[in-house]
DNA sequence: TAATAACTATTAGTATAACAACTATTTTGG
DNA sequence: CCAAAATAGTTGTTATACTAATAGTTATTA
């Protein structure tokens, strides 16, 4: 492939990565779900992994700490989380969901299923599977 | 497709994205570009359409007006490029390249390209219809 | 033509992202 | 055991994204 035709992967690529941020974000002002998309997605995974500690989370969501801490922050000033001490680390602490957290997480779970899906229409399992291994080498080969 | 199995597009979307946008940022600091990847996306367009309306490039970038003028107040300020009155609207200004800004583009063209090819290692023409194909679906689903 | 609407760019405020620097801890190695 | 290195989290700075509001200009229309 040439050059020139490979060099517009980055531009497809934000493009698109930057639509689907934002139709979801619209989406969620709109229905007052009251977090932005990144806050929800912490909210998700403490749901299926609660009690960890920061760095944790941010690794697992591809955030570094500096940017965690922030979205924390806010969490916890919309009392969605709290901070806890690590029982042996001094140093850490680890996250929870309140009560009202996990009630926000189970109201919304299939409504923000609902906004994703809409991105795929017109596609098939297969066109996922070639999509994952394309965006999947990417990542690796820059990693 | 299971619902969740396709909620996990966006999370492959949105962390791949980043990387490659990361990755070129540390490629640019580490070779001195002195330039923001946003940056150089708008003088490498400005470069092959000079002397567009603020709200042209705007749209062409996929950017909006406010993010635009801030980054043409960076630009302009390290002497990359000028704003010029529109002939025939006031209320618009047409962007321009200086003759720094030129070089630059030029200097670094080759550069970011070698830059942005690591990215599609082992993957072939085939895999990037593949991927434009989705991306674009996706794309227009959302719009 | 005069009032109103629409448009262009900017500014302000909040959120996310990356990096550097810092504090407080914990771990390591001599 | 103690000094040095590593780690966890926070804070500061700069850049980008989005929204809302604003000033100045142009277009519309009553």
């Amino acid at each position: 492939m040439s050059d020139d035709q490979y060099s517009s992967y980055s531009f497809l690529l934000d493009r698109t990565a930057k639509r689907v941020k934002q139709y979801a974000q619209q989406r969620f002002t709109e229905l007052g779900f009251n977090v932005t998309v990144d806050q929800w997605i912490v909210l998700k995974h403490l749901y299926e992994h609660d009690n960890m500690k920061q760095n944790e989370l941010a690794e697992l969501l591809f955030k570094d700490n500096p940017t965690l801490t922030r979205i924390i922050d806010l969490l916890c000033d919309k009392g969605l989380t709290v901070r806890n001490v690590h029982p042996t680390d001094r140093r850490s602490f680890v996250v929870n969901l309140t009560k009202e957290g996990i009630r926000k997480v189970e109201q919304l779970t299939p409504k923000v299923k609902a906004i994703r899906l809409k991105a795929w229409e017109g596609l098939s399992e297969r066109d996922f599977n070639q999509f994952k291994k394309i965006l999947d080498t990417i990542y690796n080969n820059l990693g």
